[in-house]
DNA sequence: AACGTTGACGTCAACGTTGACGTCAACGTT
DNA sequence: AACGTTGACGTCAACGTTGACGTCAACGTT
């Protein structure tokens, strides 16, 4: 066919008023039992569909999501990605998605373009200092579920883990294996106020009986390459360094093969605790001991919650924060 | 605000008619400067955005693209998605993402909402057995550019990489190391007429001159444990194995890891090659030899070739074939 | 018998744009 | 002086739906 059904093609085949036949799609009720059936026939037969477009235009809701991210290529991403995909298809949504490589500029260059697209909603891992773009877009209505940050504002939820007890847990770890000169590699990406993980396991040091030392902390791109370079300059912090936490599994991953290369065995000379636990952190040699975020929870709650947001807008609703666990493997 | 700003608030507080600010918003011309001036200050003031919903109601163009994939988790997979991404909003469209499980009935739910909310185009990795699918979807009309398959029909061009070279180059480069009893892990996500490495790997042993003995082949997952259980799969069908061809990376490590814990070295018992070149496969001991697939060059193929067929749907384009590459690592 | 209610529709306008076409003053040309 | 052209607009309808409301026959109730 050139051109694609509409309520007026199957009204005029049907004999009915494009309403009634609106009426039948969308289950309202207010029409026969035959001409129930007589216009579902019809549809079968043009394969009709609702335009979405033309539908979201009146209604205002275009029964589609925005999800925000970062990085695509961040290990910790795709699953979430994936879930929360499938969580929105479950409630009929169909996913935006775009990455904003945490530049504030491209995020409002995506929050823009998915306004502009009427979004019912989104999901946003916040670029670096975009709090403000985020309380705006709320103000403006759009329900909003940030992930991994606080943001006190209508309209928007936040969902993120119990990153300061994942550092307390590392610290404990590596206090009871016997460390005491550890450092901490953070990422370069963190602005100071999101360093969760540093301040739990700084904290837990300082309030932890013993001789050891205060952690030396370096920064780093969350990457492997980026954990190498963390790893030495660490070290020339604290040269005879014996524990690190990292702050994902990949800067950890980076660290155990400095470690490795300047002749150190992990965990004998050198324990290491990552952060995460992507699946690679399994298969690697030592298996990586890190902090377990567990993915599947966080895209199930952020799914949720922006569903509620969706249907409750008014409400206020208190952050969901995530538990962590350690997971012993062999690197620490 | 209450509500946004539309074209009417803009040309109601200039003084012109909303058509004339329409005009400007899409830079047509048709007006003097003095009023593109004022035009483009009460944009400004009133923080106007074009309502893409509206707009792509009346010109059939609503600026998306789709992007169907079969998992998110697949690691070859996010490269691409941000590539696509990347590129696709360069061209200033904003990407719907879905993915299928490779499952058809959830690639056709798919495709109806895409195609129901007047995406421009559409990037898929299909489904088993969904050629049909798309056919039809192309024939009303739809751009689509398939990737990694063969399709024939208007508005389809397709994305590939030559793996049976991909199969070929891993053959050759295991019959040079000595190799003679050599074993293919497939995944069984692949209907035979895809499964393109294999039948490379096959042929090149058949067409090689040597007393190598013929490849057997298991099937199996494309994951770590997929490759733990091909490689006791392969072991039962040919005991004194001495090397195997993957599927792909991750397939290679689970092979990898079930040899190490059968207390067979890798490469000297055993030389594995995979397929990808993902980033795990540097990292891990020892590293991997593999084929490498250009992954930025296949989105950047991929998003040209849906942007010229959205640009000129009539003309036919022959696939696009991306070469392969061996990269000669640690296993094999 | 008169009246109110209900079911099963239809009518009309609106959502916010843009395509097609009309208007009209200013200007240049013959 | 009459005419055609051009620039700078405005008007109107349409894209394909749905919200709000109207109509009208059938039916039950008093």
């Amino acid at each position: 066919m050139d051109r694609e059904a509409t309520l007026h093609d199957v009204a005029g085949k049907v004999g009915v008023s494009p309403r009634t036949v609106s009426r039948v799609v969308n289950d309202e009720g207010g029409y026969s039992p035959e001409t129930r059936k007589k216009v579902l026939a019809a549809i079968e037969e043009l394969r009709y569909r609702p335009n979405m477009v033309a539908r979201a235009l009146i209604t205002k809701r275009s029964g589609t999501v925005g999800l925000v991210g970062g990085d695509m290529t961040d290990p910790f991403f795709p699953a979430l990605a994936e879930g929360i995909q499938h969580r929105a298809r479950e409630a009929g949504q169909t996913m935006f998605f775009a990455s904003t490589g945490s530049d504030p500029d491209r995020q409002a260059e995506v929050l823009r373009s998915f306004w502009a697209r009427a979004v019912d909603g989104v999901i946003v891992f916040p670029a670096l200092d975009s709090i403000d773009q985020l309380t705006d877009y709320g103000r403006r209505g759009l329900p909003i579920v940030v992930v991994d940050d606080l943001v006190e504002a209508p309209n928007v939820a936040c969902v993120l883990f119990d990153l300061p007890e994942g550092g307390r847990l590392a610290a404990q770890h590596l206090l009871s294996a016997g460390r005491r000169r550890m450092g901490v590699i953070s990422a370069t990406v963190s602005p100071p106020r999101r360093r969760h993980r540093e301040r739990g396991f700084v904290a837990a040091l300082t309030e932890a009986d013993g001789d050891h030392l205060p952690a030396v902390i370096a920064e780093a791109d969350p990457t492997v390459r980026g954990g190498e370079a963390g790893f030495a300059e660490l070290l020339s912090l604290m040269p005879d360094l014996d524990g690190i936490f990292a702050y994902n599994d990949l800067v950890a991953i980076g660290a155990m093969r400095a470690a490795a290369a300047s002749g150190r065995r992990v965990p004998e000379d050198i324990a290491v605790v990552g952060c995460d636990d992507i699946e690679m952190s399994t298969y690697i040699t030592p298996a990586l001991t890190t902090i377990r975020l567990d993915r599947g929870r966080l895209s199930n709650e952020a799914v949720t919650a922006l569903g509620d947001l969706i249907d409750a807008p008014a409400q206020r609703r208190p952050p969901v924060v995530l538990p962590v666990e350690l997971v012993a493997r062999e690197s620490a």
